[in-house]
DNA sequence: CGACACATGTAACACGTTACATGATTTG
DNA sequence: CAAATCATGTAACGTGTTACATGTGTCG
């Protein structure tokens, strides 16, 4: 729902034809979540069959416009009123994924969360750098980054988290398992923590 | 892709019927993200339609078992293999929310942070609750507990950053508007650093 | 008996994604 | 001129969600 909601939301700005909305939604987002223009006409004919937006006739330079209707509005201002539920929190694959490769035999859990740790710690990487490269951003596409930054670095912690809860409970479950000791591979102190 | 990756890979464990890959899915993920008994129907026809699995006969009792072939066997090593892609993260509807309507005129973005802290801090609580309450849970779904908590957590601390990044740049911006100071609601010291 | 949980399945639909077709305009 | 970009749109498909139809067995 967040590309409906979000061009539906750019549209209560002002009139905009397809590749203009395009243009506004990436530049808030930035190369985050690049989106596909074909989306934006799908999307745009949604929302004009559920009479939220409407046509809005054509540009000298043949632009077809859509400008929001009242029930449109009405949306926008729900959407901005409610905050999106926690309760029923949107399926985390990674969740799943390892909630499963713990339950299942034959799973080499610990090197299953190494993988994905080391994936995210290079994905952290790569959004400090772009928030020191393109610096001057504005203020929604910096919003978006530290967003980005904050979720891996609870990712990572979780994963650390989970390291140690799954070492312990094999311990528990056979402490005979003498020479091939645990906690193999990067302690790694979180040494990532680039905030502000 | 999780729920017809989840299934996939309980079914490496042993064939079993639909009902009892569901039940097998929920006793992970808890009551997290229910899985409505349609969706494991469906799933599997597909899973079956692209030879990941097969039909193996019924029960003494009609129950339709259902057996991994070599092709999901591979698919769910892979699986595992493979980290979450994190450099097109999936689209988060807060971080799009927030970010248009930091941009967008006549949006009071500090009562939309508030109130979507208010709730992130209720669920929050929740996840709390149940940690205590259930207490001897399994391991899965105690870690996937926890990877609500952190993502929770990480949610509030990023909208703590986000009111105090809208607050200065409205401060820069409009330094005159004298009488109501920013900053106004809920300084509240994120008193919720419940974990291990 | 009636209500409820177990069990299987189908149909319709939502949003999002990609690939393709088609043109106008700009630019090297 | 050729290639790239702007611009609109359609078609097909993917997963996930809900509602519905249907039947069996169990328990109060």
């Amino acid at each position: 729902m967040s590309i409906r909601q979000g061009l539906l939301a750019l549209l209560e700005q002002e009139p905009m034809y397809g590749y203009q909305l395009r243009a506004q939604f990436e530049s808030r987002t930035g190369a985050t979540w690049p989106l596909n223009i074909g989306q934006v006409y799908t999307t745009l004919g949604r929302l004009e069959r559920d009479a939220l937006v409407a046509a809005d006739g054509e540009d000298e330079q043949g632009h077809v416009y859509y400008r929001i209707t009242d029930a449109g509005r009405a949306e926008v201002a729900a959407w901005f009123t409610t905050p999106v539920e926690r309760t029923t929190p949107p399926r985390d694959e990674l969740a799943i994924k390892l909630a499963i490769a713990v339950t299942l035999p034959g799973v080499d859990v610990q090197a299953v969360i190494q993988r994905q740790r080391t994936a995210t710690v290079r994905a952290l990487q790569d959004y400090t750098r772009l928030k020191q490269s393109d610096a001057a951003q504005d203020l929604a596409w910096l919003l978006v980054l530290d967003s980005l930054v904050f979720a891996a670095e609870a990712e990572v912690r979780w994963l650390d988290h989970c390291e140690a809860r799954v070492a312990r409970a094999a311990r528990r479950t056979a402490p005979a398992a003498a020479g091939s000791s645990p906690s193999t591979s990067t302690p790694t102190p979180t040494a990532t923590e680039v905030h502000s």
